[in-house]
DNA sequence: CGGAATCCGAGTCGATACTG
DNA sequence: CAGTATCGACTCGGATTCCG
């Protein structure tokens, strides 16, 4: 079986559960995934097949260009190890750790007005007051 | 001619230049013009005209969409006024003035990282250490 | 396991032209 | 002035298949 390596735990499956699509809602980084994949590494380096358990129903191609992207713009770094299972890591760079700050205050700004929110949309989608 | 009502000052024509497409980079609110127009509006209402002015390039059908999305969200209300000449301002609602807070701190750290943003891309590009 | 390749639909964006 | 209508280009993200 593959063991958790060291002490660290492993992700919760249901850390962005439930509803909520993403814990930023106005707030994006980048792409969909990518404010998503940052949470997931604040408490170290996970591995790519860690990573889509609590990223639900994102496919392989989907995290890849997150991750690239993530890469290329120096908040993540990829790190391959050689051995006889094959094993690719993801981590924070020092300035990808930093994202998290900002980040953080933005997602607790969200669910503190959480409802306020939804109350907005709900009042700004329906029928009853519309502009022919 | 027009004349801006009252004290207020007119938009910076150039708030959002020189070369930064958006003053927010890896943070986004909305689609492409969402947290700029917001930052528009925090002195208070503007008109139509009046923020395509500062939004250098933004074609009409754009900015009415982010605005519709806006107020669909609740972050912004349109008010239309009569009188002989034509006349629609666009104001943040108290949500929308909230959301000032952490856009700004999101803000204050992409100015605060900026060279590292822009080296970290720069190192990320190039074609010196590339994966085959 | 960690992807790459391909296909495809949906959504965004800008340019242009036209309208009340 | 404050939009709407239409178009084409492009990007995003999911599904599927294949590979070392």
């Amino acid at each position: 079986m593959t063991k958790p390596q060291a002490g660290r735990t492993a992700l919760d499956p249901e850390m962005f559960d439930p509803v909520c699509p993403s814990p930023l809602v106005p707030f994006r980084v980048g792409d969909k995934w990518a404010a998503l994949i940052l949470r997931c590494l604040q408490d170290g380096p996970r591995r790519f097949s860690e990573l889509k358990v609590p990223l639900r129903g994102v496919t392989a191609k989907s995290l890849t260009q997150s991750l690239r992207r993530l890469e290329r713009d120096g908040f993540v770094v990829r790190e391959e190890y050689e051995g006889t299972e094959r094993r690719v890591e993801y981590a924070l760079t020092p300035l990808g750790l930093g994202l998290l700050g900002p980040l953080d205050a933005a997602c607790a700004w969200t669910r503190e007005h959480w409802d306020e929110l939804i109350d907005a949309q709900e009042a700004g989608l329906p029928g009853a007051t519309r502009r022919p």
